[in-house]
RNA sequence: GCACCCGUAGCUCAGCUGGAUAGAGCGUCAGUUUGCGGUACUGAAGGUCGUAGGUUCAAAUCCUGUCGGGUGCACCA
């Protein structure tokens, strides 16, 4: 309907003014109709005429070839509002339920998130770029996309090196064999045990590091270049080797069995850093000779600083690849995997300037692969109550440990074990807010039973099946009329393209979430006020409600957040 | 110091390709139930949109200054 709209509003315009312009239609208040547009304001500085005198010439035409769906057509204040039939309107409900968007139609899309690093604590921060990422490329999918997900995490590099050096000075008490020993006997304990394990051994080692005996310090050095050598000579031999796949193993594992456990969609694809270094440094040797890269200091940067940017470095002194040369690997990876239209990468916004300086330096030789790949960045997650969340210092709030809590106070406020609500309660939470400011997660506020939250939604969505499970079939209504509740939760239905289109084209999930609340507020209001069952407008009604409840379920769906039938 | 991001109700946030009276939730106060899941709904109080200018018929939205907060700025990731 609103392409529609569109398309007469265009023509009239051209017919009286002789000007091809594409009006923007949206949808207005209630009080004034279902669609406006306000192109008369345009139009008449455009025209240098009265937006008055504009939109009272186009009204007439409008009307006439609306005639079969608008019962309105008036110009208020300049707008030109139009209200449909109750026939139409119904009719525009029911076409949002296929409504197919195409913005990215068969497209290849590889969006990378969460970035977990094998060895590190998986905290609250990568759950947030999961959940968050995960949802992003399920718009891009509905948008037409061929998306592929993608994962990029440290498995070589000093953290490493800091993680397996505690292992061999603390479980192994510096000799390999009895570390290996050690770790075969973890080998029955949960993944979950396992990856807690590792995370307590970075902390270790990480005070080491920093500590001021030197000792420590030039043995992870050592180690960090020994690992290197490990994971390129492919060294499955050496007890060193030995414990470092293992790890690496229980890592990744862990991460899989992380994603399945939140019900989000498995990745296509891992890169590991170990992967993308090789490709990096090959690059960065390359693009040296023709200048991009220069030498400094021993170690080889790229000088930003006449773009405005910063120096990075991109191949350490030591002659190792710095996290610059991995993640400029890493996209020449990308795109020999898949040769993307489109690449989307979504990391926290603390480097943002660091993305800035790798993408210009890689502008210098593949302009093409740099325009195709858009940057999104997000804020940190803190707690309710102001701790901040940090994995460096080795305090970081791990996720399972948020999703244990939120169900822990989920059961203790409403007596539900079930999963399905608390995993709908944090990922809501997560989505609610518009994406690159710091969230403020309260447990408390994701799942209560009032409220902006995914229990809501669930819980209003179960609500309507319950009512659509009493009875065998829908008939269809003989005719329609729709009384003010009725209509306002129909109107409501009919603009979930609007906020999907929305949310598509500005990449961000939260407009999806405030539609779906709205959608849900407007079905309890209908539901307060009108009985379904055994009305004498039953049949018009049950299929109001049958629309909701499948909007509702596909928005949700959209988002990974499930939509049981009952809680 | 330089760069980027953010300042909207007591709190947490929408609204930002300029457009109709700035909207929600929580909290506060007052109500609604012989009903399909009351885990709901209705109403009230609460905002000079950090601040000062500018552009415009029209600014929370765009531009500039300023104040406040955050983040980043060479061998960590």
């Amino acid at each position: 309907m609103k392409d529609k709209i569109q398309k007469v509003i265009k023509d009239e315009i051209f017919k009286h003014f002789k000007v091809t312009v594409d009006p923007v239609i949206t949808r207005p208040d209630e009080k004034f109709g279902d669609y406006t547009t306000n192109i008369s304001f345009g139009l008449a500085h455009q025209l240098n005429k009265n937006p008055r005198e504009i939109a009272e010439k186009l009204i007439e035409g409008i009307r006439h070839s609306l005639a079969s769906d608008a019962i309105q057509v008036n110009n208020v204040a300049n707008f030109i509002n139009i209200k449909l039939s109750d026939e139409a309107l119904i009719k525009d409900s029911e076409l949002a339920i296929t409504y197919k968007p195409n913005l990215y139609k068969d497209q290849v899309i590889v969006c990378e998130y969460s970035d977990a690093n094998p060895f590190k604590v998986f905290h609250v921060g990568h759950l947030y770029t999961s959940i968050v990422g995960n949802a992003i490329a399920n718009l891009f999918e509905v948008a037409g996309g061929k998306v592929f997900r993608v994962n990029f995490g440290g498995d070589v590099g000093r953290h490493v090196a800091i993680n397996m050096w505690a292992i061999l000075n603390t479980a192994g008490k510096g000799d390999p064999k009895v570390a290996l020993e050690f770790l075969a006997g973890l080998e029955p304990k949960s993944l979950d045990e396992k990856a807690a394990y590792l995370a307590d051994r970075y902390v270790e080692g990480t005070q080491a590091f920093e500590s001021e005996e030197s000792e420590p310090h030039t043995q992870i050095t050592e180690l960090n270049k020994k690992l290197y050598e490990i994971v390129n000579s492919k060294d499955h031999e050496s007890d060193i080797a030995k414990i470092y796949w293992l790890c690496r193993d229980w890592s990744y594992a862990y991460f899989k069995k992380f994603y399945q456990d939140i019900e989000i969609t498995a990745f296509d694809r891992y890169y590991p850093e170990s992967e993308t270094a090789p490709i990096g440094i090959d690059t960065v040797n390359k693009q040296l000779k023709n200048g991009v890269y220069e030498e400094s200091d021993g170690a080889i940067v790229f000088k930003g600083e006449k773009y405005g940017l910063h120096t990075r470095v991109f191949i350490t002194s030591q002659g190792l690849p710095s996290y610059e040369a991995k993640d400029l690997g890493l996209i020449m990876a990308k795109y020999r995997d898949f040769k993307f239209d489109k690449s989307i990468v979504i990391t926290g916004n603390e480097i943002t300037e660091y993305m800035r300086v790798v993408l210009k330096s890689l502008e210098q030789y593949e302009p093409k692969l740099v325009a195709a790949t858009t940057h999104l960045t997000h804020g940190m997650v803190k707690m309710a109550g102001g701790v901040k969340i940090s994995s460096r210092k080795g305090n970081g709030l791990r996720a399972r440990q948020v999703i244990e809590d939120t169900a822990k106070i989920n059961f203790e406020t409403t007596n539900t074990k079930s999963m399905e609500t608390t995993l709908g309660a944090i990922k809501y939470a997560f989505l609610k807010q518009r994406l690159g400011p710091d969230l403020i997660y309260s447990p408390e506020e994701s799942v209560s039973i009032t409220g902006n939250s995914g229990p809501y939604l669930q819980y209003s969505h179960a609500r309507s099946r319950s009512i659509l499970k009493k009875v065998d079939k829908t008939i269809e209504p003989s005719s329609y009329g729709l009384d003010d509740q009725e209509r306002q939760l129909t109107r409501k239905i009919s603009e979930f393209p609007d906020y999907l289109d929305k949310s598509i084209a500005e990449i961000m999930p939260h407009h999806l979430c405030t539609y779906l609340y709205e959608l849900s507020q407007s079905f309890n209001k209908f539901y307060e006020a009108s009985r379904v069952i055994g009305d004498d407008r039953e049949a018009i009604r049950l299929k109001i409600v049958s629309l909701y409840s499948d909007i509702l379920k596909k928005g949700l769906e959209l988002l990974s957040i499930s939509a049981p039938n009952q809680l």
